[in-house]
DNA sequence: CGTGTGCCCTGACAGC
DNA sequence: TGCTGTCAGGGCACAC
């Protein structure tokens, strides 16, 4: 389930593990997930030492000691599986340190990995055009009034492009709105000041608790079926089509399709 | 350039 | 039991 706060549950994961250590061995399984694994990535990560891991919007880093980072993205269904007893059946890129097994799975294989020089990480091309970090700085009721201003498309779908906020998907979009109080059918250059200034503070507090909640389960991840984190059970609208609204405004949530995609909302307090 | 649509892939689940 | 249809947390290519 990788939007932000689970890719960054699962970089903190990996790296309790990984961080410092030799990666002794690397297999592939299959030449591709979603685009073909980069030319010599196993020669190159082979007894390299990860120096650190990180997170960017919605990839996961490695850093190796050889200038290089190992670029993950988790797509719709990926996951580490930690210490796995047994081989998985999706498991397509295994590493191996001298005490643990890291085996990337991804039954849909809408996820991908790269390789690419640590210096140049931000010229990285799904790196370029990146927003702003939604825990960082970056993001602000000005940034997203300047992003927005004059933009046709619901702001729904304006907060999943990854050039307007880095990270968000799906579900936190769909909570983050409910918690600004925000219709997610809005049009975007539309959406008030003081909505904006709602929706900054709305969006990183349904991060953060999120990563709060999975970093309670961290050890899940480590794992052989990767357990989810425990967020799911506080959604507010995401998928509950039909439950009264949890601010009992005398709403129900509803089910609509923006861009090919579920939204829920509260019809009486997203205005 | 901005905008809208279709599609990549497998698995889970509902309904018959 | 097994079939069919629908849906799923993302992002890209493409047409207009």
């Amino acid at each position: 389930m990788p939007e932000l706060p689970e890719v960054e549950t699962t970089v903190r994961g990996l790296a309790r593990f990984l961080d410092g250590e030799r990666i002794e061995r690397v297999m592939l399984n299959r030449p591709d997930m979603r685009f073909a694994f980069p030319q010599g990535l196993v020669q190159n990560i082979t007894g390299a030492r990860v120096t650190g891991l990180g997170r960017r919007a919605k990839y996961g880093l490695i850093h190796t000691d050889r200038g290089t980072t190992l670029v993950f993205h988790l797509g719709m269904s990926g996951r580490w599986r930690i210490d796995p007893a047994e081989p998985g059946k999706h498991d397509h890129l295994v590493i191996e340190t001298a005490a643990h097994r890291f085996a990337l799975n991804d039954a849909r294989r809408f996820g991908f990995v790269d390789l690419v020089e640590t210096a140049a990480l931000d010229a990285w091309p799904a790196f370029a055009a990146l927003g702003p970090e939604p825990l960082g700085p970056g993001l602000t009721p000005a940034h997203l009034h300047a992003a927005l201003t004059n933009r046709k498309p619901a702001i729904k779908l304006m907060l999943l492009d990854q050039r307007i906020v880095a990270g968000l998907g799906n579900i936190y979009v769909c909570e983050a709105l409910w918690r600004a109080r925000i219709d997610p059918r809005k049009t975007a250059g539309t959406v008030s000041r003081p909505a904006l200034t709602r929706l900054v503070p709305a969006i990183r507090e349904v991060l953060e608790q999120s990563i709060g909640d999975g970093g309670s389960s961290l050890r899940d991840y480590a794992r052989p079926d990767g357990e989810l984190g425990y967020f799911a059970s506080r959604f507010a609208v995401y998928g509950r089509e039909g439950q009264s609204c949890q601010r009992d405004d005398g709403g129900a949530v509803r089910r609509i399709v923006q861009g090919g995609r579920s939204t829920w909302y509260c019809p009486k307090c997203q205005r």
